[in-house]
DNA sequence: GCAATAGTGTCTTTTAGACACTATCTG
DNA sequence: CAGATAGTGTCTAAAAGACACTATTGC
């Protein structure tokens, strides 16, 4: 085989997905330091050889470290990642080819509201500005696969809090894949997957609103794919 | 950020199906040289950061030299080819951290007929022995990635050669799905999709066997995914 | 009771599965 | 014509969509 000094930079780009105000926002930064500084980017950062023990422990860590993101005990991540593909070549990053691993995470807008501030932000994905690199197409990408396994798992949930309604389960649905849905087909579908547990809470609206309060939720252990579509 | 020196060795690697004797098989060969000298292993090789435009490019080049894949007019390959994921760690390769990008490949049998000898082989996936490195865990992600495309996509169609009957078809998709299909429900969906076309040629067997000859199909340009599922 | 949202029941339409029936070939 | 595989039609069962109806709250 050939030379094994490639010097290819390997880095790690995360694509975070929440609901904000009923729609779809990715965060993003404005890169401090060159190459293109001021332009708004992907958080993500270099693998460190000597510490990561892969590409997903190193978006892990930056996610944790940069953005705040929640831990549970022993720093495992409290929050849904999944790899999304990798970009590469020589013209990517002009220091050099470069190859970038890039994650897929979806949170609950919640875990992100103490962190801001310092050029970060979420921006809703129909109203992204140019991003940096080949940024752009990894949002796109992420799009995707978010609309697509949507129709036939419980992703969607990952984007809300621990306990919801039905309403803001089926509204999830609806924002990840980008149908509207039928309700009592969407309940029926959702109970006969057994995908979510009773709670006993009820939920009353913001202030008392004099309606019938919506029981709360929760997801069922581990229930990620099904076998018929949603959407 | 941290320095630039990480010295990551990138390569590439390669799950290759393909459908023999009614059976899904993976292209293995075994490893002329350290590390794993003997083992078999996925084909792949070492990205050239002056050569190659990116992962995929490389691992085209790779499968057109080392296993003789057929390209069209241009150099274009003339095979399926998606990426599947990227493997990555300190351990993976007793000679440093690397970076692995894995592509899936499907081809049609035909396509490979010429190119054996040397300690490549087909093997079913049903009877692996214990792959080198990390290459059996990359299998069975590959086997799962065809497995759940196939059953909204026309994913199974692209281990068939050029024209195919409508068994043939159904017996890829059952194969790739792993799941016995109904054949007029099959050919209803299939039909409802525009799928495939009709070539005007039929098929009448090894031998005249004496049976109502099968229409030939061949698929139709573009189409991959469907909304509906399959199996 | 009224307004408002939550949640259920039921009728209709669509889609899937089972399986019998017709079609086209060879010897 | 018999036998074999190709391909279609039709009946039944299951699932999805539309939408009306009941339930529970605050005022």
């Amino acid at each position: 085989m050939s030379d094994h000094r490639q010097n290819i930079i390997v880095t790690t780009d995360v694509v975070l997905f929440t609901i904000k105000d009923d729609r779809l926002h990715v965060l993003l930064h404005q890169r401090p330091n060159e190459p293109c500084k001021g332009e708004w980017a992907l958080p993500g950062g270099y693998i460190r050889t000597n510490e990561d023990k892969g590409a997903e422990a190193a978006a892990e860590r930056i996610m944790i470290e940069k953005i705040g993101l929640p831990t549970q005990m022993g720093g495992t991540p409290a929050f849904y990642m999944e790899q999304l593909s990798t970009w590469s070549g020589p013209d990517r990053d002009k220091r050099g080819f470069s190859v970038s691993v890039v994650f897929l995470i979806l949170v609950p807008e919640a875990y992100l509201q103490t962190t801001f501030g310092h050029g970060i932000a979420l921006l809703p994905v129909d109203e992204l500005p140019d991003l940096a690199f080949d940024h752009g197409d990894m949002v796109a990408a992420a799009m995707k696969r978010l609309r697509g396994k949507s129709t036939y798992s419980s992703l969607p949930a990952m984007l809300l809090p621990e306990t919801f309604t039905m309403a803001d389960l089926q509204k999830a649905y609806e924002i990840a894949t980008g149908a509207k849905l039928n309700t009592s087909a969407f309940t029926r579908k959702i109970m006969a997957l057994d995908m979510i547990v009773d709670t006993g809470e009820v939920y009353r609206g913001p202030g008392a609103r004099g309606t019938r309060p919506a029981k709360l939720w929760r997801l069922a252990d581990g229930r990620v794919t099904f076998d018929r579509t949603l959407a």
